[in-house]
DNA sequence: CTAAATGCCGTACCATGGTACGGAGTCAAG
DNA sequence: CTTGACTCCGTACCATGGTACGGCATTTAG
């Protein structure tokens, strides 16, 4: 097999930095394989998939610490505790959204006031200063 | 007037730490009063205004260098560039807010895949493994 | 008048998620 | 067999938005 990988070229193949991958290890996310007696070390490709297991973690909203929670549920099988804390996360992601939108409408009313108004105050920056 | 405030009351009546007062005086967002030889700044009650504009305008999703820009072009009178500052924010929220919406469709699909499964293999992290 | 509460100031530290650097050592192509 | 690219490792640094600490000065309430 072709299955042996350096540092970089795990990196390569999943996107991201050689750094990253080396504070990934740092962190505890990715182990950091035996060093061959004054040589470099061996990744199989496992280890990219895991990366990516990682970054499409956290494109779904996790956190690195909360990464290291689903690898653990990963290693133990859990699929009732994966589940209740995706549900969790997912409550998580629903109140961000209802942040969020609430700066989108905030701003949005602010702007259109703009708009309209014959400029001068601004009312952008008057709905800021008032009290 | 009983318009003399310690930095204390100032933070108090922002609802913010005092530390935070500092910080925002080191960052140029607020000024730091003249010190009267050998005693307390004297604050007016425009600072506090001025921190809760800086409250309501993260609020609204503005970084604190860009509050920076937006209290620039309060001075400025500037409300044309304030607007198109605003407008440009509010892409960025949308952005996010895609972001975020394509986040939580992701997780509530695997949520609903994982309640329909015979719960061996976990969806969830099935699908994270997966390239 | 005195003691507790604040203020002042500089500096250090926190979390989060990395990136950068420097001096070795090692590997691979020409 | 040399040279350039890559690895290893520790450590330092980046942005962001603050919080905490310690020693001294000042103010204010009792």
């Amino acid at each position: 097999m072709g299955s042996d990988l350096t540092i970089g070229k795990v990196a390569e193949s999943a996107g991201v930095n050689v750094e990253t991958i080396r504070y990934y290890q740092r962190r505890g996310l990715l182990d950091e394989p035996a060093k061959p007696p004054g040589g470099y070390r061996h990744y199989s490709p496992d280890m990219a998939k895991r990366v990516r297991f990682i970054r499409r973690a956290q494109a779904l909203g996790f956190t690195l610490e909360e990464v290291s929670g689903l690898l653990r549920l990963d290693a133990a099988s859990a699929c009732a505790e994966t589940r209740e804390f995706a549900t969790h996360k997912l409550a998580l992601i629903e109140e961000k959204l209802a942040e969020l939108a609430a700066m989108r409408e905030g701003l949005a009313a602010l702007i259109a006031k703009c708009d309209k108004s014959g400029t001068q105050p601004c009312p952008i920056i008057q709905v800021l200063v008032t009290d």
